[in-house]
DNA sequence: ATGTGTGAAGATTTTCACAGCA
DNA sequence: TGCTGTGAAAATCTTCACACAT
């Protein structure tokens, strides 16, 4: 049996198929038919040559000397992703940002469905959120099994996020999205990556106040002798 | 006159450095008055060697045989970071996600301050969110002057960022962080950031699918029956 | 002995340049 | 001619191994 493609795309040009898939979705229902590599980059905010060789780890998609077919390539894309097979996900923690993201239907549309809302304070539960009703940690097991849902989300303080980490890879969730600032371990084949808003806006301030220092080379940080 | 480090320091050593900056933190709140580069990257999830080598760029700050002071090392990756200067922040769309945000206590001990809240509905401005309240877009101008602010956070939907985007540029903001799904083009001298929480999900889910294939080589694609 | 600081090797990602096909 | 697909070069980031200070 011969391997068609190698079985591995890079990291970093699967997060760009994303984005790229969000831009032909618009482009489509903009009615245009095809585009060129030059014009999806500049709607995707990238390099034109990297979106190429980003598309060439699916295999030849476009037609030389004219450009990509928006619906093809479309399809292309979201077969690789498997945003065709729905994605039962579970949250854990419904303060604001968790609410945030139960209530943005952006998700829907991207193959990702949120089968049980959760949290630990009582107050909380039973409250409404884009459709679902929060749940007690107590039927966090339950509904995993039941839904099979594969991913959860950790929108908890930090000081709990390792304890649901625990309870989520025991319920049987393979992958982790955790929003607490904190690292997580988890058992082997589980995976979990991190988002961190505040190391976000640090790097973003860093980046200005150094390009600053750059152009006005003035109190060069003093350094303490 | 000499030049004691190379003013740039990688944009992927700044994103740990604010993440040991956090353990440094919650260490000395402990108690902690030393640790080595093994326990501190233990903590921050990371390798001890590429610790080591991210703090190398701020010059030797470690004894050896020893580890690193506790307080000697927060202050000096603060005082990279600009930790101790307050820096001013507005952000602009009080959706869940920028409530969320404005709520989230652990921004002001990272120096920044969220300076002004806006909408663009009528029916949100006037709401107080962490002790501020939402102010119409008609004011932003006047508020950035006001305040010197120099980051503009963007949590609207997304047909409107690009709008909230050069209304920033334009009011004098230098940086942005834009949380809305949509690239955006700045001013040159105005940088921006994007996190889109989507893709997060997409890159997770593919990981995960991926991995599945690899171990169990079943039905290689399979088209929906 | 112990753990930092760092040059060098290795892996990955980005960019370039151009061959090849419509 | 115009734009895709791709090897090769460049830049970047990670990991290793060990000299060196305490």
């Amino acid at each position: 049996m011969i391997q068609p493609r190698p079985r591995t795309i890079p990291e970093a040009t699967v997060a760009r198929l994303a984005v790229y898939l969000r831009v032909l979705t618009a482009l489509g229902d903009g009615g245009r038919s095809t585009v060129s590599s030059g014009e999806l980059a500049a709607a995707a905010g990238v390099n034109p040559a990297g979106l190429r060789k980003d598309l060439s780890h699916l295999g030849p998609c476009g037609v030389r000397g004219v450009g990509y077919e928006v619906a093809t390539l479309h399809d292309r894309i979201s077969r690789v992703l498997g945003v065709e097979r729905s994605r039962g996900c579970v949250l854990v923690g419904m303060g604001n940002l968790g609410s945030a993201l139960a209530d943005y239907a952006g998700f829907g549309t991207r193959g990702f469905e949120f089968v049980g809302l959760f949290d630990a304070a009582p107050d909380r539960v039973g409250q409404s959120i884009g459709g679902h009703t929060v749940q007690p940690m107590d039927a966090l097991d339950e509904v995993v099994a039941a839904t099979q849902a594969s991913i959860g989300v950790i929108t908890t303080p930090a000081e709990v996020a390792q304890s649901v980490c625990d309870r989520l890879a025991r319920a049987g969730v393979r992958s982790i999205l955790n929003f607490a600032p904190v690292p997580l371990a988890a058992p082997p084949g589980v995976d979990v990556r991190k988002v961190d808003l505040s190391v976000e806006l640090q790097v973003l301030a860093f980046l200005g106040q150094q390009r600053l220092g750059a152009a006005a080379p003035l109190a060069p940080v003093e350094e303490p002798a």
